[in-house]
DNA sequence: TGGTTCGCACCTAGGTGTTAACCT
DNA sequence: AGGTTAACACCTAGGTGCGAACCA
């Protein structure tokens, strides 16, 4: 019925114009290829330490591979079997560092003065694409970015308002183009004219330094456009330049100036936050083939032009689908298997037919209805945790709302017009890896576990610039960046003030069912029947069945950025 | 492909039990008969002053059929011409009312004391399913309701802090059953023990007055439970008895003892509402089929269900399309019409096949990609209007988070342990008409137009108790209800603390599409390119446009109701 | 020719009433 | 026999990359 009909093949129209490197990754191509392509099939569903985060019915079955599924760092010199331990389920160890100071003082009083960090989760995946040239996809209507930003707050004031806002700025002046021949970003000249400037404020904002830090906070409804009218409140970026995100956590009291329309301010109470491996090229279409295949194979929402397993290409597939009956079926072609072009084979119900007809719904319904359903649940105030200890099923209650003590701080300053502040500084920022991209809801577990050793807990306490990894032998431990470099951040102080609305409402529709503890979400882990809740750190209760359904520890990057 | 079909008629299984009375609605019928076969076909769509909410394609549609679509009042009293009028487009003038003081005096500076009130927004639609005797499925899993509740409140200090809660008590201590003979619910016996109780705090909370009076505080996402062990937070209600929805207005000092757990706190600063109409019944499976129509009527996600024109029910949908094959086809029957239980006639694009096959993909593609996308601006402090008026899209910008001045006041008290507080006073309520049930987005533009003289106002400044419509000329007015008698809402202070987390990441998914300025989305009128900003009412500029967009102004409920 | 746009198939995510079991 | 449950078809809503069309 359906009246278009896809090519089997995902290659683009461009095709034909890409260099064997560009296809093959050349050195930094994965070892995958050691495998047999039966267990590379997996692959395709968005394995290794990053889950989807959206499927949770293939989150059992990658646990059980993910520990050779990370066992490749191309190009870097990074070991890998640091990581294979990481991705693993119930090795939930690497989880504790994450909350270091907070957790480990009880809190619940106010801390003293500490470093505000930020951790970046998913920084495996982030880096993945990095090491390929990581592109975004803008469109006038706005497009979401894959991997979406996600990160871990420590080190605020619990009891203080922060809001917590990200934008993104021109890395340098320079117009890139992508050459298919050497597979290599050239620069094409200078820079276009600068653009609106646009920041995303977190819709939690403002909250409660605990409520930041309890949680993922995530970006994933962010949006990239290159219309420079927008008044959709996405961010606007030139198409074929080079950008970096970055996260600004602003005390209340310093958020007068901050508005979607205007740069972040800068000064005290603003803290600035970038990740290298972040820096993205903008494109309306995607240039490197291998960039649209991993992000075919992580982003759930592209799961229908996965091959069924990237690297184990689809004939593969078939392959096995079809050895039942034709056991030497290997050298078979797309006609010798029966009914190809239209559909999948009769017994491979996971298997994606590339050309398949619309006539054959989704009855094999891969969800399951029993999988996490990450409900969020709200208290009016904080509440003494004394209150829901007598829970009969061992849960904690998440204290949503600032609660009373949160926001003692009003900012009595008027809105007052933002003189435009000029360029923004540089930022610094240090970064560990071995995490988790697009927001494993069950690696982003901010949970402290009690009895629990914490091995890298002695690495993070101290100041950001001293973050390392215990684990990771030969892990070159964090890398620190002189001031970025980032083109001059001059926006006209500008007549196009034409804020306008920006849709938030469905925050954390997407990743609703797994990414627990994302500020995104306000969900809380919760399998099935069970309930957890996070405590904001002030508590290390938690029911231990978690550990069990939740492992999948190193999705939590280990990652501590600098701010100015 | 599918395996399983669905039996050509909507009828349940226990069709053969019910009266004709109950199939027809008896003295209840709506008067749709006189009309023409064609004209009644895209009622089934969701029409009248109720707007789905989720399908911009048909909005337009919809409009210009409206003005007889709602001609019908079934039983009351109420004219019908009153209705005409409010439920089409371009008559803004009714939703001008709805914000009689807040958008009267220019706000932005502090009101002096006045009433607070809520307006149920959508009380059209609940009168018609209260009419025949409202039914709210109940499921371990939880179920949404239908229609949702919707208020607009006034009266508010816009720089205070509040949160918006609601819970949902008995209205006796009788369980029922519904006879179908008769097509009435009997009493059955004494109620079932009293279940755990639950209060949805409403996601946005806390929020400034201003922000709860800029826009429609939806509880879309409240979710009925018959699972007294439930840990999502979802409402706990037992089935087959009679329940009453209230919303809660606390300030944030009086909001200590504010939790999901645990029953409203009564007292000062505590306000409480509720709408007679708003009454249901709970049931596991729906017992009087009216009501099973007007659900799959009115609600956009039970579209699959609908005949294509409920009253105009089926098989004259068919006559229609087959009218131009058989003119004489009045007599026919399902046999008559081929391929009637299998697939819908060739000519009726509107009338969704019964028993379909699933062979039949969606490639017809209602929704139309450039229908209002509904988004959502952040702005990280309030701003001074000025600052956004130069837009040149004449468009407004939300200022969405309190602002500076909407947090001075601080509950310094802690959480502590909230002593049970005993049965609920009851509640009085007065109540208007005229109101969109569901939300309709462009219904419930809380704009004030400039220049545009508001017919009800004057209806509307006094005291919560003088509410009136001054177009509707023969309705009753308002109605006052005594205390109302209530069930004791006597809980055991209880063991199950067992909180649990609660969705509501996807806040707005369901209306995404429209309900702008529902708190729940935290959106903005924008349709398409056009930018249309709700500015708390400090502002009564906005874009002229919206009229003629979005115009069906009646669906804005003129419900004022006292709190005790 | 390189870059952009738009419709689309194909997903995820989840809200409907129906239906057939199942329970009491 | 009435009430409850779970799977399911069928929706809404919206996020993907593809590919043809378009543009400069």
């Amino acid at each position: 019925m359906a009246e278009k009909r896809r090519a089997t093949c995902s290659l683009s129209v461009k095709a034909h114009a890409f260099s064997v490197e560009a296809l093959i990754g050349a050195h930094k191509r994965r070892k995958m290829e050691e495998r047999g392509e039966g267990q590379r099939e997996r692959e395709g569903e968005g394995v290794e330490e990053e889950r989807d985060a959206s499927s949770p019915d293939d989150s059992p079955r990658q646990r059980h591979e993910c520990s050779r599924e990370t066992d490749t760092e191309p190009e870097t010199a990074r070991a890998r079997d640091d990581d294979s331990p990481a991705d693993c389920d119930c090795d939930v160890s690497l989880e504790s560092p994450r909350r270091p100071l907070a957790a480990q003082k009880q809190a619940g009083t106010s801390l003293p003065v500490e470093e505000t960090r930020v951790e970046l989760q998913g920084s495996d995946l982030w880096k993945r694409f990095h090491e390929i040239g990581t592109e975004m996809i803008i469109t006038k209507a706005g497009r979401r970015m894959f991997p979406a930003m996600r990160v871990k707050v420590s080190g605020l004031d619990p009891h203080l308002q922060y809001y917590v806002a990200m934008d993104i700025i021109p890395v340098d002046n320079k117009r890139y183009r992508y050459v298919y021949h050497s597979s290599k970003w050239m620069v094409a000249g200078n820079a276009d004219s600068p653009v609106p400037p646009r920041v995303y404020i977190h819709p939690d904002s403002p909250a409660s330094g605990e409520t930041w830090m309890r949680q993922v906070v995530s970006f994933d409804k962010l949006k990239l456009t290159n219309n420079e009218l927008d008044d959709q409140g996405h961010i606007i970026l030139h198409s074929m330049h080079k950008y970096q995100p970055r996260v600004h956590i602003i005390c209340k009291e310093c958020a007068d100036e901050l508005s979607p329309v205007k740069p972040v301010p800068v000064g005290e109470g603003v803290k600035t936050f970038s990740f290298p491996e972040t820096v993205f090229t903008t494109v309306t279409a995607y240039q490197n083939q291998q960039i649209t295949r991993l992000k075919i194979d992580r982003n759930p929402f592209a799961k229908g032009f996965r091959d069924s397993g990237r690297n184990r290409m689809g004939l593969e597939a078939l392959v096995e689908s079809y050895a039942f009956w034709r056991p030497s079926l290997r050298t078979l072609t797309f006609e010798d298997i029966p009914g190809m072009a239209k559909q999948g084979g009769p017994g491979s119900h996971s298997l994606l037919s590339t050309g398949g007809s619309g006539a054959s719904p989704a009855h094999t319904h891969l969800l399951s209805p029993s999988a996490c359903s990450s409900p969020a649940f709200h208290l009016g105030a904080s509440m003494s945790a004394s209150e829901y200890t007598a829970c009969s099923r061992s849960a904690l209650t998440l204290s949503r709302y600032g609660g009373p003590l949160a926001d003692t701080y009003g900012c009595l300053g008027s809105p007052g017009a933002d003189p435009y502040p000029g360029p923004r500084s540089g930022s610094y920022s240090t970064a560990n890896s071995e995490a988790d991209g697009f927001g494993n809801p069950h690696a982003t577990l901010p949970l402290q576990i009690p009895g629990m050793p914490s091995p890298q807990l002695q690495y993070l306490t101290g100041n950001a610039f001293s973050a390392n990894q215990s684990q990771q032998g030969t892990y070159s431990g964090f890398r620190l960046h002189g001031p970025y470099g980032l083109y001059g951040y001059n926006f006209p102080t500008s007549p196009r003030l034409a804020t306008s609305p920006e849709k938030v409402s469905s925050q954390g529709s997407f990743l609703g069912s797994s990414p627990s503890g994302t500020t995104t979400d306000r969900q809380i882990m919760s399998h099935g029947e069970g309930l957890h809740m996070l405590n904001g750190g002030q508590q290390n209760l938690f029911d231990s069945r978690t550990l069990g359904i939740s492992g999948l520890a190193n999705s939590s990057s280990q990652v501590s950025a600098h701010m100015v």
